[in-house]
DNA sequence: TGATATTAATCGAAGCAACGATATTTGACA
DNA sequence: TGTCAAATATCGTTGCTTCGATTAATATCA
């Protein structure tokens, strides 16, 4: 067994499995990442999910997204869109419209500002990718995403 | 780039850089391994960390562990692990004593009832574990860890 | 000793998340 | 057409997280 997790978690027999191990060094190693990515936000007072909703919306570009648009591209799954798009209409990243054509469904997209606020987070953003994980190199960063990404595949 | 994610996040140019494409496919891992847990451990009504504080004092023994030394030992951070305590010492899974020899410190022991509880969560934990992580098999879960823990050392 | 700092755990308040239930609008079809 | 089902987004409630402040006990050291 390897002995990085094992001293991290302070006990002599943690693992039943190599699943088990696995699984505990994802959880460990994405809780490690998302700190960083947190610590980055903060200053802009935008949590992972409304960076990431943003970015969706930047991507979709003038035409907008549905609310349930938005929810199926985002990380994270997040059962109610509604009140993190609020938050971020309120704060005015956002804007919100009714559609003429299916008045059920409410149109988002980014305004200026939530531009403006991404263009201000790239830079660091990118700073925090590679210094997180920068160091593992372009072939073990390609063979890491192919094994997740089995991993996702059952 | 590779293919899978990329169909997931229904965006043509989704990453900026190897970092941030490994990063979300982490997350993603992570989220879909993290669902399988929850739906597993739901019908007892535990939370993932709930679940993690009560293994830890298990592994700890008679003996029992400090508040502080729980927080240590978790998997995910937990800020206020006070009140994580207090939902497993209402529903018995645990029990708290003050120390005599340092009146600061309260020591936490899991009670019987809570090794019950583990005891019936043991096989379809495994079983999950099994089911989400077998199909890689034991070279490429070892392949896995190495660089999950490589990724950690920075 | 007495004043200050440190450590351990808890609590108050505010905000956030999760689960269901509820409008509202549209589609399907007898 | 009228009725029922499906889709879309929102809301109500309850419980959970988080942050900082607070209490209490111990350690430090002039």
């Amino acid at each position: 067994m390897s002995g990085r997790l094992q001293a991290e978690l302070r006990q002599s027999k943690p693992f039943s499995s190599l699943e088990q191990e696995t699984h505990l060094n994802l959880v460990r190693t994405c809780e490690h990442l998302e700190q960083g990515i947190e610590e980055t936000l903060k200053p802009s007072g935008l949590s992972p999910s409304q960076y990431n909703v943003l970015r969706i919306l930047r991507g979709a570009g003038e035409q907008g997204l549905a609310c349930g648009e938005v929810a199926e591209r985002m990380v994270t799954r997040d059962p109610d869109v509604t009140r993190l798009l609020d938050r971020l209409e309120q704060r005015g990243f956002i804007s919100r419209t009714r559609e003429n054509r299916d008045r059920r469904v409410i149109t988002v997209r980014v305004t200026g500002e939530g531009l403006n606020l991404l263009r201000d987070l790239e830079q660091p953003m990118a700073d925090i990718h590679r210094r997180q994980l920068g160091h593992l190199g372009e072939k073990k960063l390609e063979m890491l995403i192919q094994l997740l990404e089995e991993a996702r595949a059952d």
